[in-house]
DNA sequence: CTTGACCTTATAGCGCAGGAGAAGGTCTAC
DNA sequence: GTAGACCTTCTCCTGCGCTATAAGGTCAAG
């Protein structure tokens, strides 16, 4: 299987692979003496777990770290959970910021409308901005 | 007040300073015959808008877009509310998919206490992100 | 023998908000 | 006169995950 078989059978670029390549996430398991990459099935399933991990929310250095487990020789399952566990927090951390974000964005709408375009700030640049809580 | 001067009092960084100007958001009342810049106290205030309206969730090309309308004469009030409003329509976006996200890894940390290190995905990666509903 | 479809590497760019550092000019104090 | 504390512009670097382009090699069909 050479590179565009890879990118049609997986739903990833070739560019992508490469990329994936250069960032030791998956290895072409020969080249044909034109020095063109040469991928078996395992290819396909190592793209698609590639991809299932970045929907799971893991960045490409995190689902290295996974792969090199696994191909030293060891399984990555308390890895993987630690990693989880460590993504699930960061996510809740952010969504705490959100939320905060998002009451103080409705707090500034409200207010926004009680304000006249007339006579707002007139030496600044906008009153509504200025009454963000800090 | 020169641009070491402004950053004390304002706590931004010089640099970040000219950088602000180069995205037309801050530009010196003057320049010294040397040509150092210079800035009169409305700076301040200006640095700190910048800031409020950074910490509300805004970007500095957004933050132009109102600078903009005030130095053309008119009241920005219409288009900040509209900008607020939209921000807040795609915080509670990104709400939403990290809700989604969060119940996922939830998901895949409780399925990962099921899985055997010495059995798992023995031909693939990882059995526990490929448990991931796609 | 040339066209066209593939492949290779290397390099640059995106958006976002700056930080870091080079290479040089300027001004004051000692 | 020289140290050092400013200032100037310029370019590159960061993280993230690619995409896009250039410049060239390879191979089968017509």
């Amino acid at each position: 299987m050479r590179i565009s078989d890879l990118s049609a059978a997986s739903g990833v670029s070739a560019q992508a692979i490469r990329f994936y390549e250069r960032r030791g996430l998956l290895t072409p398991s020969a080249r044909e003496d034109n020095g063109y990459r040469r991928y078996d099935d395992s290819a396909i399933a190592r793209l698609t777990f590639i991809r299932t991990a970045q929907s799971a929310g893991l960045t490409l250095a995190e689902i290295g770290s996974i792969i090199s487990i696994r191909e030293a020789g060891e399984a990555p399952c308390k890895h993987v959970t630690l990693l989880l566990a460590s993504k699930r927090d960061e996510i809740q951390r952010r969504q705490r910021e959100l939320a905060l974000l998002e009451s103080e964005l409705i707090r500034l709408i409200d207010a926004s409308h009680a304000v006249d375009p007339a006579t707002c700030a007139t030496g600044g640049v906008c009153d509504v901005i200025a009454m963000t809580s800090h």
